[in-house]
DNA sequence: TCCACGCATACTGTATACAGCAGACAAAGG
DNA sequence: CCTTTGTCTGCTGTATACAGTATGCGTGGA
């Protein structure tokens, strides 16, 4: 059984687990390391997924691969057929439209929401990102940007107080991250310049100029993803850099 | 065991199943019935839920009631504790708040795509839900219009022609319906002129009208929600008429 | 009288067992 | 040769069994 998602023990001999260790329920991890190959490419778009296979391959019962399953449809990324099972859900250009149109509208509502109920603290946090994007920037050091590019929309859903849109705004993160991790991604440079924008309106209050500039910003992001070259099918462009990467732009 | 979700069994001697009923898993209507519970005003706020009472209670086993839990968890329903259970959510004016902002930003997105991709077939229904809609308030039949309403809406849903959209619209009005089941209602009449007015904007494919009236829609319903007198706690206010009622508007 | 500790209980989380549907293959009939 | 039907296998859906943790209460001490 390779990649086992818990010892089932769960806490070694020495300490009679102090209860603030609170083991999270293996749904959770198990969701988690399925929609990691889903995003790297390990599991195929289309992929039958067996719920026994699973659970021996994790190391677990079929029970949390089950809930774990139901959890990844809901996110999109596996599709379930009553009686007959699961399969990795298949992408395509008009999934892509999808996601990008609902993400507009939820991250207009993000950005005018921050605007509004945005406090120093947020302000604060704002800066120290935005002052790290352009050091990286201007050191030439890309591969800071994606980290900073996730900071910078978290801090702005956190800003929002809306904790039913972040979950939502959540759930499409990764299914984003899915889409670019098979698309070329080049936007990481000149796509800071928008943000240090965006952070200037939230930080005025100006809640129509924020909303604008979030539209702007995400219409971008999407027709840098329509324009790009599809990557090899079923594989991540690159295994390593593209998991997490431009998803949150 | 009052209110077996399904007699196990699930078919009669008579006949052999004939593959067509296709049997759903128990999970979706176990959440149903839990979910018109609560709505109704018969599981209270805050009210622990125990999955093996409720398995007990509807005659089926625990599985399909933790999988159903989760997915009301989801729903915003539920709250779940890690081994520490579930209990039936709080609703309060700052949820009410969040919920009326997110369906506001994703019905705006609606009637813009509605207003894009409707087809004549649309139209031809959206006029008939209309016409029904004139005649019901002409006559002064009042109690037709609620179910109008949800046609209406749904209507709009299916011409944005967006799955993923439509799913989380329809998570949404779940919750709404719950919220607006504990207000008194009134928008019902004066409502309806707004349909038209939006409905001509689709049908026209002016996309920026459409998008104004559905916010100035939406905006209406949420005034009049937190406008309303708050009614009875843990009781809707009227368990027969409340129950999927002006929860659509 | 109040607090701390330990025990008991009851519930969740996980594993396993069982039943039934669905697809595949093979054999028989047209 | 194609179609149809029967059987067989493998998987899901559901039920049940087991283990471990969280809470409540009782008892002991300060």
């Amino acid at each position: 059984m390779p990649t086992p998602v818990t010892p089932n023990p769960a806490r070694s001999a020495a300490h009679p687990a102090p209860t603030l260790i609170q083991r999270p329920p293996l749904r959770g991890p198990v969701a988690d390391e399925l929609r990691r190959r889903i995003i790297a490419g390990e599991l195929r778009q289309g992929e039958r997924l067996f719920e026994d296979q699973a659970a021996a391959e994790l190391g677990v019962s079929r029970n949390p691969v089950r809930e774990a399953l139901q959890q990844l449809a809901h996110e999109g990324f596996v599709h379930l057929a009553p009686r007959r099972g699961a399969w990795v859900a298949e992408y395509s250009d008009e999934r892509a439209r999808h996601v990008f149109e609902v993400r507009g509208a939820l991250e207009v509502l993000v950005a005018g929401l921050a605007a509004r109920h945005r406090t120093p603290r947020h302000l604060g946090e704002l800066d120290e990102v935005l002052a790290g994007g352009r050091d990286a920037l201007a050191a030439d050091r890309m591969g800071e940007l994606p980290a900073l590019n996730a900071r910078f929309h978290a801090l702005l859903v956190d800003a929002a107080a809306n904790p039913l849109l972040a979950d939502m705004v959540d759930g499409l993160i990764h299914q984003i991250q899915w889409l670019y991790s098979r698309r070329v991604r080049e936007r990481a440079a000149w796509s800071w310049e928008e943000h240090e924008q965006i952070a200037a309106a939230v930080a005025a209050q100006d809640v129509p100029l924020a909303e604008r500039l979030s539209r702007e910003h995400i219409d971008k992001a999407r027709a840098g993803y329509f324009a790009a070259p599809p990557a090899e099918p079923g594989r991540a462009t690159d295994p390593v850099r593209a998991v997490g990467s431009e998803a949150t732009h």
